[in-house]
RNA sequence: GCACAGGUAGCAAAGCCCGGUUACGCGAUGGACUGCAAAUCCAUUUUACAGGGGUUCGAAUCCCCUCCUGUGCUCCA
């Protein structure tokens, strides 16, 4: 099956076929660097990660190229307020940025243009549209003419140039356009802001051009994938469509456009009014990276996701089920036999071969469908499935009795490059080998060494207290360990212990 | 108002494009194991598809109508 994508102009999956065969061109709309990224970035950017990943993984050589708008209206707003320069509110924001997505496990793209590298670029492209006479001049700027080229209107969204202009009316600012659809291409320096030499004076950007402009800089008149949030469908992906199908005359300039679906924090649009907003570090006090990116694939990404409790809790179950097998089969690996020594075969059972080869095949199929189900519009919340599932049966083989032993190793081995290929290189969502290995073996955590002692001994004094049968001393020690993190488990095998 | 998404078992979420087979997970219930828990394992939760029409041998899936929710039309991933 060839990978089919959910292309928004034309309203259903497509085949995806790249203009330059085994290349992909893909630009992604990156964040204004204005605060520091909340749940909604992290899910649109784990989304396009998971697209170039898939991508890559079959074989596409992909240049990725993702903005920042590091010049606008906010930006200068806060800069003014914090007395700084606007580039110190961008830069830092824009660390925050690479900072929470290096560890969210987002790929980093291959170029990060920015606004305030490329106004060349953007004046080439805004002469260039003056003089197809798509443009015009006015007294505080340049503006896109939207009745220039009517029939682009409503590409992506269906919305008419009437019904926006309705739906708009009474909240005409003071600007100089001359029809209320009209965007900014170019706003003159207002006093006080940060501006650059035009051929229509002191000015900045409009919010829209620099895409236009650094797409066409990095990849020409047309590429492959164009992605973003849902929101960005109108006006910034419309007027990007007006603009550079304008301005170089070929259309379509973008194959496919996609849009990830929204953050809903209890039903509702996560946003600062409402007071449910996460930034991504706040999310990170409560559930570590990697539960998070679990739980934002969790979701097939053009469907809302309702980040709660639940999803977030579910996610970290999953996904330590899922490291906790990883970390077996690497200890497995690693040990053989001598950690958990094998039970003899039960006679007249299946010989251990004839499993084993049967179980693999179940487990390589799993693969398979999960690829499938990538090529589907990647299918996440499906692919994941398939890895538990697959995982799931790992475990059952590592933890059986019709294995022989020497066959523990080689399968432990087949079970981590399974795992590690669609869990770790595709999805992105395993952890390191060392962290692996201490969720399934506790002892084997390196900050359990620190308070060892004290919880050993604490132990000891339970032990004493439960077979003296002083159940409430037993249950005191079992609750004052526990405020140190500590789960303690009464097994079949002795009492053990693990962080929480 | 117009546009675009959605409405699937107790919850959550795939499936819908390409009608006919199980999603997966959580929770719940019963059991094993426990001093009690926790964890784990086994079993059960086999008229789920917003409502109403239609097409069809057969519809969650295709067509029509209605209702409800969210979002966009202003900066937003």
């Amino acid at each position: 099956m060839t990978l089919h994508l959910y292309d928004t102009r034309r309203k259903e999956k497509v085949p995806f076929h790249p203009a330059i065969p085994g290349k992909v061109q893909m630009y992604v709309c990156g964040i204004t660097p204005y605060s520091p990224s909340h749940l909604g970035h992290a899910r649109c950017y784990i989304a396009f990660d998971l697209l170039h990943r898939w991508l890559e993984a079959s074989g596409y050589d992909v240049d990725y190229v993702q903005n920042f708008t590091d010049i606008d209206d906010k930006i200068i707003k806060i800069a003014n307020e914090d007395g700084v320069h606007f580039l110190e509110v961008a830069n830092r924001n824009i660390e925050d940025y690479y900072l929470v997505m290096d560890a969210l496990g987002v790929e980093r793209a291959d170029h990060y243009p920015r606004v305030t590298e490329h106004l060349e670029g953007i004046i080439n492209m805004i002469e260039m549209l003056i003089e197809k006479e798509h443009a015009y001049v006015s007294s505080d700027g340049v503006w896109f003419s939207v009745s220039s080229a009517p029939e682009k209107f409503g590409t992506l969204t269906g919305n008419s140039i009437d019904a926006v202009q309705a739906g708009g009316s009474g909240r005409l600012d003071k600007s100089d356009k001359r029809e209320h659809n009209d965007f900014a291409l170019w706003k003159s320096a207002k006093p006080g802001e940060p501006a650059w030499d035009s051929p229509w004076g002191k000015g900045r950007p409009g919010w829209h051009i620099e895409c236009s402009a650094m797409s066409l800089h990095h990849f020409g008149e047309s590429f492959d994938i164009h992605g973003g949030g849902f929101d960005l469908r109108f006006p910034h992906h419309e007027a990007e469509i007006f603009q550079s199908e304008c301005c170089t005359g070929k259309e379509p300039v973008v194959g496919i456009w996609m849009h990830n679906g929204f953050v809903r924090v209890d039903g509702e649009k996560m946003s600062k009014s409402l007071g449910n907003f996460w930034t991504v570090k706040d999310a990170f006090q409560i559930y570590d990276p990697i539960v998070l990116r679990y739980a934002l694939l969790n979701a097939h990404y053009r469907n809302p996701i309702d980040v709660s409790e639940q999803l977030l809790d579910d996610a970290k179950g999953n996904q330590r089920k899922l490291s906790e097998i990883y970390g077996q089969a690497i200890i497995f690996k690693e040990e053989g036999e001598a950690l958990v020594p094998l039970p003899p075969l039960p006679s007249g059972d299946t010989t251990s071969s004839e499993y084993l080869v049967q179980r693999i095949g179940v487990i390589e199929s799993l693969a398979e469908e999960a690829a499938r189900a990538l090529d589907d519009d990647l299918n996440s919340r499906l692919a994941l499935s398939k890895v538990q599932a697959g995982a799931k049966i790992i475990s059952e083989v590592l933890n059986s009795d019709k294995i022989d032993e020497g066959d523990t190793a080689s399968f432990a081995s087949f079970s981590i490059d399974w795992i590690e290929e669609i869990a770790g290189l595709i999805l992105g969502v395993l952890p390191t080998k060392e962290i692996a290995k201490a969720v399934f073996d506790p002892r084997l955590d390196p900050r359990r060494v620190a308070i060892r002692d004290e919880v050993e001994s604490l132990l000891a004094r339970r032990s004493i207290a439960r077979h003296a049968k002083d159940w409430k001393a037993a249950d005191e020690i079992r609750d004052r360990i526990a405020e140190m993190g500590v789960d303690v488990q009464d097994t079949p095998d002795g009492v053990e212990w693990s962080l929480k």
